[in-house]
RNA sequence: GCGCCUCUAGCUCAAUGGCAGAGCAACGGACUCUUAAUCCGCAGGUUCUGGGUUCGAAUCCCAGGGGGCGCACCA
């Protein structure tokens, strides 16, 4: 035994361990019950630490139940073999013990480890609710996630979940010869998508700064500068309000892939989701909701207005009687605002009426440019760009488009975004000189895609809310 | 931002105009094979806050606060 391991006298703070570096993950000895009888005592020494979850007093013998990260086990502690066993008898719920003894079956059966010796590591002076039920309050739950994480299993569980996710797209990126990339997130001009901004302030400078809504247009600029394959997995903030499905502050991953165009994205984007859903769950296939969705690749690919002429059995297209498209918006009631164009209404009337209805994974292709000022025009269809939204589950999972690298062009769509914003829309994209300017350099041909980590964790993880997925969402604070 | 719902003991919940309660947790005691759930005992409250109606308010009304859901906005 190491001096880690103190030996415990009484369980004031001066006695307690600074460390117990010599305790291994639960899950790792209970193979050990293998070949063990009830009743029979094995011959190893364990060393393992956690929180008391349980205590079941019989008095000269107590049975506890240790929680670690990885698994958990029932201590055997009696009052012939374990030292201190009156203050193992005082053990709360939720206090952090260290433990050392040899593994057992009890005679009912139960693998545990008998408490030869203890020590008490850190003492929990609060409930962790009901014993049974736990916690449920979401309030107290999202506040105190320290105790959801304890009293909710499945709580744990969505977390290692949206953790591996992460991991598994990096290294899948990485192995593709993508380059992680960090870009400013405090900006002097909030830009590369439709959102409001947080403000903040520098006092050195004596400027005001924006918490960045999109990495976009800086990862854009790494390509110009000669970095071909760049990705970033990062908070964006946005100041709108807040929803089951938006944080203010989320996950988003963003990259790009020089020479490459919206159809390479397509390819990357259900072969990366495809391989996540496969490491995670060993198949391609899983359930949300009432919905089992298939990621296999090849995903359906169609065109937005194709999709919305299916959906309402009538022709849509940007070309249509314009009169027609009204009375449509009219039906739908959906609200013109001042200044839509074509384009506009044509999306409007597919978000109201179609997206809801994408339930397996599906390529929604070739938007107005009226609504994508980043994107590049597309090259057989007039008015249109190359970008798609990936739709799983009725809900918006990835967005890419073949970038727009013409710096005259890319000028011209933003001063009709300014316009915009003129009139009134305060998230109208905002211009940026010096991306111009890049731009200006020679940015290659290039695909980009953008993929919401929240969202698809939800996914992945079955949740409906986005709080779900947060471990510790956005809130008021408390009174 | 708008609408609807909700807030009672540390936790999970009862009590719907008439004495604020239970289970779990806590606390005291008993118990050497238990499995969320042994037995006995003991405590525990600004019923979110502030007004109002009423003989009487956790309950009805008004205002405020926290939270949830829907809409809007978006990812």
């Amino acid at each position: 035994m190491s001096d880690d391991v103190v030996a415990v006298q009484n369980l004031s703070e001066e006695t307690r361990p600074y460390s117990f570096r010599e305790a291994k993950p639960i899950s790792e000895i209970l193979p050990m019950a293998d070949g063990l009888e009830p009743g029979e005592k094995g011959a190893a020494n364990v060393c393992i630490a956690g929180r008391v979850m349980l205590i079941r007093r019989q008095g000269r013998l107590i049975f506890a139940t240790l929680v670690d990260q990885s698994a958990r086990v029932q201590l055997f502690a009696s009052a012939s073999e374990t030292p201190n066993f009156q203050q193992f008898d005082q053990l709360s719920i939720g206090d952090w013990i260290g433990v050392w003894g040899p593994v057992m079956r009890t005679r009912r059966g139960e693998f545990s480890v008998q408490v030869h010796k203890w020590s008490l590591l850190a003492e929990n002076l609060r409930s962790f609710g009901d014993k049974w039920k736990g916690i449920s309050d979401p309030d107290l739950r999202y506040r105190q996630r320290y105790v959801d994480l304890w009293v909710n299993p499945s709580v744990r569980s969505t977390f290692t979940i949206r953790s591996k996710v992460v991991s598994l797209i990096r290294r899948y990126l990485e192995d593709r010869g993508f380059m992680e990339v960090e870009t400013p997130m405090l900006q002097s001009i909030p830009t590369g998508a439709m959102a409001e901004p947080f403000v903040t302030h520098h006092n050195a400078l004596d400027l005001d700064l924006y918490l960045r809504i999109a990495p976009e247009l800086y990862l854009k600029r790494l390509v110009v500068g000669g970095f071909e394959r760049v990705f970033e997995i990062g908070r964006v903030f946005r100041n709108e309000g807040i929803s089951p499905r938006h944080n203010p502050e989320f996950t988003m991953l963003e990259l790009y892939q020089a020479y490459a165009d919206y159809q390479d994205i397509m390819v990357l984007t259900e072969e990366l989701v495809s391989h996540v859903v496969k490491e995670l769950f060993g198949t391609r296939k899983l359930t949300y909701g009432s919905n089992l969705l298939d990621f296999t690749p090849p995903w359906r690919r169609e065109s937005l207005e194709q999709l919305v002429s299916e959906r309402l059995g009538e022709e849509i297209s940007l070309e249509m009687n314009p009169e027609r498209l009204d009375a449509l918006l009219t039906e739908h009631e959906i609200e013109a605002k001042e200044g839509w164009g074509v384009g506009k209404k044509v999306v409007e009337l597919y978000e109201k009426t179609t997206e809801a209805t994408l339930v397996q994974p599906t390529f929604v292709l070739d938007f107005p440019v009226e609504v994508s000022p980043l994107a590049r025009a597309h090259r057989k269809k007039i008015g249109r760009v190359e970008r798609f939204e990936a739709f799983v589950a009725g809900r918006e999972l990835a967005n890419a488009f073949s970038e727009l690298n013409d710096p005259t062009v890319q000028r011209k769509r933003f001063e009709a975004q300014l316009r915009e914003r003129e009139a009134g829309d305060a998230e109208a994209m905002m211009l940026d000189e010096d991306y111009i300017r890049a731009l200006e350099y020679g940015l290659p041909p290039t695909g980009g895609l953008g993929i919401g980590i929240d969202r698809l964790v939800m996914l992945l993880t079955n949740n409906q809310q986005i709080r779900e997925v947060v471990l510790f969402p956005t809130m008021r604070p408390e009174v």
